[in-house]
DNA sequence: ATCGGTGCAAATCCTTTGCATTTCC
DNA sequence: GGAAATGCAAAGGATTTGCACCGAT
């Protein structure tokens, strides 16, 4: 059985992130949540954000989203990432994917989808 | 209409490259390559490894798996990637999933697909 | 009062890049 | 011969980390 003995306090910090990424559509960068964040908790720095992040997303509460820098998504429920490959804009797609909940090789506690193509913006303004 | 006026050339480099991901069932790291690459090219530079890998990449002839550091695989059939939380190990599951030729946002040129949990070795493991 | 979290800055690590040289066509 | 790719080393950039101090329980 596993117990986690360390007690682990709510900081005013990730408490903020939180909020603020349950609170927007888009997929901040590290960058993006740090200066958003910044607006309410001035002093914060950089490495809380990289390390509350980090916790968060251990504790499943939010997802990494992988595109060249870490992007972050406080939407947990499933669903896959069209990830444009002109403007690395990350949109969320609904469409319902069947995926297995256990494979070969383990259980599966949560996945990942990746679309990559043009978004269709991108794809009029091809040279 | 997209023309390509630079002329690229198959260098042993590129080629020895692609041949050992072609050979290896496993996912290995940029570092990895280097390492295996190495014992037929002793004198190829890492930065080498990076800018063919990167080019093989885009060319659709091996695809990265994103999974703290680069890994890469050159198996391009369709299939998913199961990772395990505990060992980091990257593993293929050919289990057939549905996705979808375009979406709302445009047409899915590629995806790829991550499964995460603990695999059979790990999950027996824990402590 | 305790000890986990924070802020700050330095360190680390992966990846990219500039440039002189080599290699392919 | 000329452009593209390489090797080397330095630069860049994202993320992590050590430590003194702060603040939640």
């Amino acid at each position: 059985m596993i117990t986690n003995n360390k007690q682990e306090r709510v900081t005013s910090q990730k408490k903020i992130i939180l909020d603020f990424l349950k609170s927007v559509k888009t997929h901040p960068s590290t960058e993006e949540v740090y200066l958003a964040v910044k607006k309410k908790l001035p002093r914060i720095s950089l490495g809380t954000v990289y390390r509350n992040l980090k916790d968060l997303k251990e504790k499943g509460e939010i997802q990494e989203v992988f595109s060249g820098v870490s992007h972050y998504d406080g939407d947990m429920s499933p669903h896959a990432h069209f990830i444009c490959e002109k403007c690395d804009k990350i949109f969320d797609i609904f469409e319902k994917i069947d995926v297995p909940k256990k494979t070969k090789v383990g259980k599966i506690k949560n996945y990942q989808v990746y679309y990559y193509g043009f978004c269709k913006k991108c794809k009029k303004t091809l040279s």
